[in-house]
RNA sequence: GCCGAGGUGGCGAAAUUGGCAGACGCACUAGCUUUAGGAGCUAGCGCCGCAAGGCUUGUGGGUUCAAGUCCCACCCUCGGCACCA
């Protein structure tokens, strides 16, 4: 064994042995071990791993090796989630069919992924684009079909022009796509949702007891936005009035209600069409709500310095509290777009003197500004803390806080409204008009209606067809394809056509999490017992960038399966860490046009897979990530070279002579480099490491071949394949 | 604007129940060694200074025998949200 270091050979054996022993094909059950469910969120096809992946997925390695080390039956699967944009357009730009580009891909991938030297058991590995799988993702769609969370609705999309097709709330970034970065315009388009709201409250709660990062935990929170506040009907007068009708809006702040000067209604309202008759500036007002809508989410928002609005004239609101004093005070009602028509009542009752942006309206509009809570001066700026009511009636002299409660009461007993609460978090618009995605398994019967397509049809195979390119008019791909759309009825066996939009590739990952237990089941999704064996994950590792997407919708799905009684947990990843993202050399994102990008292979080929693993777990705390350092990777490399040394020594004599130093050293090591394992400081842990080789190299002649092999074995769950 | 994370040598970073700041590594310098090296070994290496000595954890205050660590104010960088009433 003595002589260089020579890493192709020796990882090369070993992973070899590793294959042909089958020693990471994970039972389900091995007697006297606890199981341990350790995943990485599995990479999409993108042609090649990327120096991010092999840093998500290496010192993830590092820990499954490190929990199989201390006596656990760890599973790590791996797989593909390979439907989806970046891997169609990625396969458009040059040409290739989506399919072929795809699976071309997992196979180079694949390779790749071995020659890092994972324990993955590839016997479980997945690929969501596989009819296999896909049966039952849209198994899936029919169980959440069933429970009533799937509704179909024309409503104004996210479309992206580029990518032809429509986007969900959590894929547009700054009004751009997520994808390729183009302005996302507004279109109205028939199309399906899930309704993830209902589940709002539960997926804030159940936060709480998670081994996440605070950070992530905190950014679902804000993503779901819980208000609670209340809601209030201000009566609505009208000239040559015989309608009666309300306006309802939604405030956090009723406390300020004495305060309010005019109501404000979004666009979208239907108060001005029920109205129409009533309004006397209508013209002006239908040419403010077309120039609204034409405005993109990102228009609307920018736009934000300077407030719009149109009166609607010939319309007064009455405030419930005035009105039930006598004498009842008529104040204007306006249609301006800083007021969401999606959130909330859609409309607000406006207090100048205690909200910013109504005080920046008020300013323009000339609109008076009336003081209701004392504490600031409402002739300069809004003053927007809680405080001692003022000017409020009977509830002049209360705080805030006991206002709002008294008010609420009030309100109550009086019949003009109740407690409300709202929440940010909008329904999982899941429709894409493109061909790379997992079919929607629903059929459209003139007779029957909207008629889902029964179980023992799935899967809905998605054809092999030449014309996949997405269309401007918004059709799917799939429409083009007599023999995909025509099919029977599942209900009176007429004549039917297919729904022909695909879902959005986060419904497949939603659950790939469950199949890995028992991947190649062909009867269920996955065997209860065998979930029951494996799941919820132990510990699930990857990128920040899916705090909000993945995450939540994973957690979702979980949730509905466990109210279906097909699991017994509420939460699918008891312990989450992300990695950090390596920037180039330059501190730049990598990207191929700035040239900076980090090729693995190519470091794994000089270095070998030992010192990238290693040198990746050196660089930093593993959440923090940053700026590539060519350099930095020899020191690793020489280190392992050491031990190589050190480790090959014939020489070496068999007893130990106990040198009380060393010894004592090796258990501050071997303390050391377990705690910080567990607690994901990599770093420190190889650092504990150098200095215990540091001194072993100084006390040569007293080291015993025992030392050096528990050296190995410290180092083991770094360099896998050494010696 | 709001929420979150962070700011320590030439560089990546250690160290926070307050206790010698800079472990470990990269780069650098000198010497040895090698036919040669971008290999190996030895030594040095926060900054200023010939030295004695002084200074040093984003900035300014404060608490303390003692502060990178605690308190107050501010600046900067990164990530997220963004008219959510």
């Amino acid at each position: 064994m003595a002589g260089k270091h020579n890493h192709k050979k020796i990882e090369k054996k070993w992973q070899k042995i590793w294959e042909n022993k089958g020693i990471y094909k994970i039972k389900d059950k091995v007697r006297g071990k606890k199981n341990f469910y350790h995943l990485v969120m599995f990479p999409y096809p993108s042609g090649n791993l990327h120096i991010g992946d092999w840093y998500n997925f290496a010192p993830a390695d590092v820990f499954a090796r490190f929990k199989k080390m201390n006596g656990f039956n760890v599973l790590s699967p791996i797989g593909f989630d390979a439907f989806g944009l970046p891997a169609e357009n990625a396969a458009i730009k040059r040409g290739i069919h989506p399919k072929d580009w795809t699976y071309q891909n997992i196979k180079t991938m694949a390779k790749q992924l071995e020659s890092m030297g994972n324990m993955y058991d590839w016997s479980r590995k997945i690929i969501t684009a596989d009819p296999q799988y896909y049966k039952w993702t849209q198994w899936m769609f029919l169980q959440l079909y069933k429970k009533g969370l799937v509704y179909r609705k024309k409503a104004p999309a996210n479309w992206c022009p580029k990518c032809h097709t429509v986007l969900a709330n959590e894929q547009v970034i700054d009004g751009k796509c997520e994808r390729c970065d183009t302005q996302v315009v507004q279109r109205e388009i028939e199309q399906w949702l899930f309704k993830i709201t209902d589940y709002a409250e539960r997926l804030l709660k159940d936060l709480d007891g998670l081994d996440w990062p605070e950070k992530t935990k905190i950014m679902q929170r804000n993503w779901i936005g819980k208000s609670e506040g209340s809601i209030i009907k201000f009566g609505v007068e009208c000239q040559m009035l015989n309608i009666k009708c309300d306006i309802e809006v939604f405030t956090t702040r009723l406390d300020t209600i004495f305060g309010c000067t005019y109501l404000v209604v979004a666009p979208e309202h239907s108060i001005i069409k029920n109205l129409e008759s009533r309004v006397q500036n209508l013209g002006e007002v239908e040419n403010y709500i077309k120039q609204a809508k034409k405005k993109s989410d990102l228009q609307r928002t920018d736009l934000a310095k300077e407030k719009t609005g149109v009166e609607l004239k010939g319309i007064k609101a009455i405030n419930p509290f005035s009105a039930k004093g006598g004498n009842s005070e008529k104040i204007p009602v306006y249609v301006a777009d800083y007021v969401l028509g999606h959130y909330g009542a859609g409309a607000v009752m406006a207090v100048p003197a205690h909200d910013e942006r109504d005080f920046e309206f008020a300013q323009k509009y000339n609109l008076p500004i009336k003081e209701s809570i004392s504490g600031g001066d409402v002739s300069k700026n809004a003053f927007t803390q809680d405080g001692i009511l003022t000017n409020s009636g009977q509830f002049i002299g209360m705080t805030s806080k006991k206002a709002r409660e008294e008010m609420v009461k009030w309100l109550k007993e009086n019949k003009f409204g109740d407690k409300k609460i709202n929440y940010k978090l909008r329904d999982w618009l899941v429709s894409r008009q493109r061909y790379w995605g997992t079919p929607i398994p629903i059929v459209y019967c003139d007779k029957c209606g909207i008629i889902p397509v029964l179980e023992k049809d799935l899967p809905i195979k998605l054809p092999d067809i030449k014309n996949y390119l997405p269309t401007e008019k918004g059709k799917s791909p799939l429409a083009h394809s007599e023999k995909f759309i025509n099919t029977k009825c599942p209900k009176c066996k007429g004549k039917a056509k297919r729904e022909t939009d695909t879902m959005d590739t986060f419904v497949c990952s939603s659950w790939y999490y469950l199949r890995y237990a028992d991947s190649k089941n062909n009867k269920k999704f996955a065997d209860a017992k065998k979930i029951k064996n494996w799941l919820p994950v132990d510990m699930y590792i990857g990128g920040a960038e899916h705090s909000v997407l993945h995450l939540l919708y994973a957690r979702f799905f979980t949730k509905v399966l466990y109210d279906l009684k097909y699991l017994n947990f509420k939460e699918p990843f008891s312990a989450l860490r992300h990695q950090g993202i390596i920037l180039g050399s330059d501190g730049q994102k990598m990207s191929k046009s700035k040239g900076n990008i980090i090729d693995p292979d190519g470091l794994v080929k000089q270095f070998g897979s030992d010192c990238v693993r290693m040198h990746l777990c050196f660089m930093g705390q593993y959440d923090q990530g940053g700026p590539w350092n060519p350099t930095g990777i020899l020191g690793v490399k020489r280190f392992l070279d050491r031990v190589w040394e050190l480790a090959t020594n014939n020489k070496r004599q068999a007893t130990s002579v106990k040198k009380p130093n060393i010894e004592r050293l090796f258990h501050q090591t071997i303390k050391k480099v377990t705690e910080d394992i567990e607690k994901f400081q990599f770093n420190t842990a190889i650092s504990s490491l150098m200095i215990l080789l540091n001194e072993m190299e100084k006390n040569e002649s007293q080291l015993s071949v025992a030392n050096c092999q528990l050296f190995v074995k410290l180092l083991s769950p770094f360099a896998p394949h050494l010696t």
